[in-house]
Formats: C-alpha cells, structure tokens, sequence
DNA sequence: ACGTCGATCTCGAAC
DNA sequence: GTTCGAGGTCGACGT
C-alpha cells in the first residue's frame, strides 16, 4: 500500500509540486481535501470577488463543493457548492495555482498559493445517520398540517410563520363558530408564562379585530398550576405530544427525517 | 522553539491524549484546528440533533466558530458561530469528547472521537482585503457606458455620481420621446422600497422641471410585490445583471482590469 | 439588545 | 427543469 493509497496523507510544508500531486491524487480519488497555504483568490460568476494574499484553508469535498475559510468567521470568504471541476497547475514552478469551475451557474474560483503549509488529503468512511430532534417549529408545522391535532373544525388563518418574542409559537385560526383562535404551542410543560404570553396575544389581537377571539394552549402538558390559571383566563388547554406530531410530519418527511426519533 | 509554538502542528494518527493537547493548545492560542476522526455530534439548542458515528472533519476557528463536515456537501451538518467556549476531556482513555457552548442562544454542541485520523493546528497569519467586485457602482458605470442596457435611444444628461441617501444610484437620461429619464440601479433583487426611492427621485424633479417625466427601476429582478407597486405608481422595470454589466466592463478597462482578473 | 433584511445565500420540495 | 419557501439560516445595519 503506497502513501498514496493510505487513509490519509499529511504533508508538512511541501514543495509545491508535491502539493500539486497531492491535490490531484484527492481529486481523482474523491478525497477530502484540505490545504493551508499563503494564497489569493478571485471568484467571477453570480457576482466576483478579490481577495490578496494572505493565510487560508481550503477545503475541496468529495463532490467537489469547495470551501475558502480565514482564520475567524463561520462562513467561508469564497465557496463553491457542489459540483465543481478542477484543473491544477504550477505556474513557473512559483505559484500552486488552482481553479475550479462550475456550470450552471457558470463561474469560477481561481485560487493561487505560493506557499503551501500543510497539505491533507482524508479519506472519509461515513454513513452515520443524521436526525433532527422535534422542535416547536416542527409541533407548530404538524398543527398547520392537520389543524384538527387541536380541534375539529378548526381551520388556518395564516401561514405566519413569525415566532413570539419568548419561543412561543403561535398560530391563528378560526374555530367552527367562526370565532379567531390563537394557539399557543409549547414543546415542554407549559408554565404559567406560557399561559400569560398566550393571554398578551390574544389581548391584543382583541383590540385589533372587534369579534370573539379564543385562546388555546397547545402542550405535551401543564405545569402545575397553569391549568388553573389558563381557567382564570378563559383558555383551553389542548394536550398535543410531540410524538403525535411527528406522525404527521412523517409520511411528508424524506427517508433521513424518518430515522429522526432514532 | 518547541513543536506547539510552531507556525503548524500536525499528528498522524495521534492518540487521544496527545490530540486533547493539542486541541487545548489550539484552543488558547486561538489558532485553527482541524481534525479528521471518527466520531459522533450531538446539537441541542435552538434545535436538536443526533448524528451518529462517522469519520467527518472538524474545524474550530480563532473565533471560536465551529463546523463540522461530511465528505459531501457545501454545508457543514453541524456547526456553531462564534463565540463558542469549549471543555475537552477524555472520557475512560477511550472516547475524546469535545464540547461547544455557546449563550444567546444557549447551545451546546457535543463531540465524541474514538479514533482521530489526523489533527492539525495552523496559526493563519491574513491581512488580505476581500472586495466584492461587480458594485452597484460599477453597475452605474456600466449604464452609463452602455445606456441602451435600460432602452434603445436613451441619452445621458448628466454624469452626476451623487449616491442616494440609502444606498440608491441614480442615473438622469432623456428617452426617445424626448422625456426625462430618472433610473434608479439596484445590484440586488429590488424592494418596494427601491420603488418607493425611485418614487420620492422622479417626484422631486418633477416640481423643478416642467416636463414629463419618467422612472425606470433597473435591477436583476424585482422582489415580490415590488412589481405591482412600482406598476401603480406608473413606472418601468428593466432587468438588468451585475453579469451583464461586468461584461460591459471589462473590454473597456485597462491595467486596473488585467489586475482584476488576475 | 432586538428586529428587519440581504445573500455568490444553500437546500429541498412541488410543479 | 424551474420556481418556491424554509433554515439551528448567518451577518449586517438600523433603532
């Protein structure tokens, strides 16, 4: 087994044409590749771009998305999604120069380093399963997808999808006396807070519309005490599971999404 | 100079315990660290989410940003932005775990490394500019090299260069008819308060000249609802690319250019 | 500090 | 294929 066939390939401060081969091998093999280097870039396509010299890593994946990250800040400075083709070279044996291009939209990332810190080339074995946990978003989609989960005869207002000021969720609905409904949606144990937050809404919504407006609050449970107050107030409580919801998420979810409870 | 106060630290299959100091040691001088290695990725936060073992690299920035990538795709399947505070430990010799917390939003993301293929600090060193090149600026010059990018027969009147107040180029031209012409030149898709701008502009000089008077909104596309409102007010849209622009551009411009494409 | 908006948004789904 | 909407959006700007 040749360095070049193991798993991962290392080179500290490399020439180079050692980097340019390096490159080339994880291209070909669709290896993960990551080089950190003093370079420039120029990126020309949906907008374009200058950036001087300077210390970056560069990441190519296997589908060839590419990434350009300075030393600070979540986003790269210069990216391509997938689908990118490369072509590598050494101008005048001084300057590693790499560009990658893709179709659709047409552009191009054109980087050139002239000194290479270190060069990684990573084979990666994974199928791990991504899942995403039930969040209130997701309870708050599963009601809007089947609005009877809180009451029959119950339908939408509006997709609003805009979040209270406190993580609470709310939707707006209409009952079947044609009276409006906000429903207030908790993931975890509502709390008396929630029950208040519930009543600021629908207090203002009232001043806002002169018709019966009703308040629900939608939660795997109450907390004690905030059924009494939720009585106090003239609201309902509906107890809706988090589990219940992501039956109705389910069957609209893709393959991944359905691993999500584990 | 000892190994750790080297510009760049990297170990091949390193065990666990000299990965954990590694990562400390990049974690205090705030340099970028990299490591490829089976593991796992728990997320709770605004959301949650489980990603079971797999072989990813992870990147923390000197920002304390964090990403974790796959082979594939431009995104990183979890992640942090900055300001991130980080505990490492080993957990029985056997399982290197990393944690992220973030507050504000309270976060907390949780690595575990079995087996660390490759880990890597790099101290960047980049005082490189970015500069995004195709400005609305540039988008001006362009019309006003070219006005027959907005119509056929439009003539310049002015070579004013005055920027509106919020952000808004302005070009004033005659049309065929004889008519003025007030352009308002949005890089990015325009609102309707690119409509309403381009509004306040063609009144104005509607009350200093006693003539007719047109608006034209030249921009790569409208926003939605900004088509119906710039309809009533009675003006016109052009679409109008950076792309476009740029090769407008580019013939014309000289050693500034061949710098710029270089 | 909080809300609104743009982005080389990216990404997936619906049509 | 294109269009549309969501996102753990991120990040910048205005209040």
């Amino acid at each position: 087994m040749s360095l070049a066939d193991s798993k991962v390939v290392s080179l500290v401060s490399p020439s180079l044409t050692e980097c340019r081969d390096l490159i080339n091998d994880a291209l070909a093999k669709q290896k993960v590749l990551i080089v950190a280097g003093n370079c420039t870039v120029n990126y020309e396509g949906r907008a374009a771009s200058k950036l001087t010299w300077g210390e970056r890593v560069l990441v190519v994946k296997a589908d060839g998305s590419v990434l350009i990250h300075r030393r600070s800040g979540y986003e790269p400075v210069n990216w391509q999604p997938p689908r990118c083709q490369f072509r590598v070279g050494l101008e005048d044996g001084k300057l590693l120069s790499i560009l990658a291009i893709r179709q659709k939209p047409k552009e191009s990332l054109r980087l050139l380093f002239d000194k290479v810190s270190v060069a990684l080339a990573v084979t990666l074995a994974d199928e791990g399963e991504f899942a995403m946990h039930v969040t209130e978003e997701q309870m708050k989609r599963a009601i809007m997808l089947d609005p009877s989960l809180i009451e029959t005869g119950l339908k939408l207002i509006s997709k609003e999808t805009k979040m209270g000021d406190s993580g609470f969720t709310d939707v707006y609905a209409e009952d079947g006396h044609g009276r409006l409904v906000v429903v207030e949606i908790k993931r975890n144990p509502a709390s008396r807070d929630a029950a208040l937050q519930l009543n600021r809404y629908v207090e203002t919504l009232r001043k806002r519309v002169n018709r019966p407006v009703r308040g629900i609050l939608a939660a795997p449970e109450l907390r004690s005490g905030t059924s009494t107050l939720l009585a106090r107030l003239g609201y309902d409580f509906k107890a809706v599971s988090p589990e219940k919801c992501f039956q109705i998420l389910k069957p609209r979810a893709d393959a991944r999404l359905s691993e999500f409870l584990q």
